[in-house]
DNA sequence: GCAAAAGTGTTTGGGATACACCCATGC
DNA sequence: GCATGGGTGTATCCCAAACACTTTTGC
């Protein structure tokens, strides 16, 4: 390209991947387009950036307007996943869109006009744009993540079982865990502590409740060579 | 914000950082600035993306024409690192940049009007707008990779010793590793083969030359938990 | 023969895996 | 007392880390 008096840039867009786990699935948030091109065809909530807003404030904004989710308030953790920018991934014209991904628990999607749900990640319907493309790089990143940070507490209120969080672990990884080695793994990991209650629910024993031991979402090993 | 008939897009950008090694130490490709802001100070190649084109096609322009540099002929492995877009990172005015690194060998910059050199990464001059924190990035980033991919292929001629790979490692992670158990590790992954061949390099015992099995750059395991 | 880098083997500790039994509760 | 999920221990294997001597070459 030349840089020149004309510089016309192309329209910057968001999108954001939310998950959440219910029932041990790993659940995607997706809303019907309402108008074309790709209208009543699910999508990732996502919108236009414009000058003057971070891409951060403007998914902030539509997601709040698109799905009814407040993403400082319901999502525990959201980062950033990746610029897609090809130009023909928009009928409409070149578009470039940063994507984020967030995680939280017991989230209700509200959207007065248009249908906004969660779909399992291994059942998802018709999906609009390179939009299931994106999902599926945010579901690598995320099995990624869960080796070496505490991404887990996203998906827990602050107070969980052992085997509440093993069934974050087995949704995200798509496989069955050892209960014994996943406890002995976790808790070598000093990163969650017993909290002293426990959790009665039902005709066997009580479940010690757990909680993390950051607030924040971070790297917990480093694991170099 | 709003969408509305007066939507403006903020400025599109992009920027790269490019790695090499020499003397076993990480260089990073730096250009001075030819006018304000930051005149004269050292800063990333980098430069505006318009409508039509990838954000890789005009970082591809850019670093050929303001660093001399061939992306496709002179890198071995490019990709995108993140997108910057806090809006007072250009004192110009709201740009968001799409960055991208690439590793390479042997690599000449040229160019004829402004000072396009490589300096150490923890050497580096005073450097313009946010560019040092997207250098740290990148260097995380790098590191980060060493141990799940074959990510130092880049870094290396097709043939090498495997005292040439540990500098390439040592390089990158900022320590000194046991040569002995540095080869059984490398040996173990499956990653390169004996070519047969031999240098010799002066007086002492001639060195093996190996070769990486994949031309590609990937995941070479995947440590899941 | 000596300097300089290449090449190799053993031991030890910790984490991953595989696997089976007892515990506390509701009904 | 029995069904249900919670909680624990042991043996094995593999990988990472620590560590020192021999080999091949040029001069």
């Amino acid at each position: 390209m030349k840089i020149s008096k004309q510089y016309v840039p192309p329209t910057l867009t968001v999108d954001m991947v939310i998950f959440q786990i219910i029932d041990g699935h790993l659940q995607v948030l997706l809303t019907q387009r309402a108008r074309p091109p790709f209208k009543d065809v699910w999508a990732l909530p996502g919108g236009y950036s414009g000058v003057g807003y971070t891409t951060l404030e403007s998914t902030t904004a539509v997601v709040k307007r698109k799905a009814g989710v407040d993403i400082n308030q319901q999502l525990a953790h959201v980062e950033q996943l990746h610029t897609f920018d090809t130009v023909a991934r928009d009928p409409r014209g070149h578009a470039v869109a940063v994507v984020y991904s967030g995680y939280g628990q017991d989230i209700k999607p509200v959207n007065p006009l248009q249908k906004t749900k969660f779909f399992d990640v291994d059942g998802l319907p018709e999906i609009a744009f390179d939009h299931k493309d994106i999902i599926n790089h945010a579901r690598d990143r995320l099995r990624t993540r869960l080796a070496y940070t505490n991404v887990t507490a996203a998906f827990l209120p602050s107070r969980f079982t052992l085997t509440d969080l093993q069934t974050v672990y087995e949704a995200i990884l798509s496989r069955k865990l050892d209960r014994r080695n996943f406890r002995r793994h976790i808790t070598s990991l000093d990163m969650v502590h017993d909290t002293g209650h426990v959790k009665t629910s039902g005709a066997h024993r009580p479940a010690k409740l757990y909680a993390y031991n950051s607030l924040s979402i971070g790297v917990i090993k480093s694991r170099l060579l």
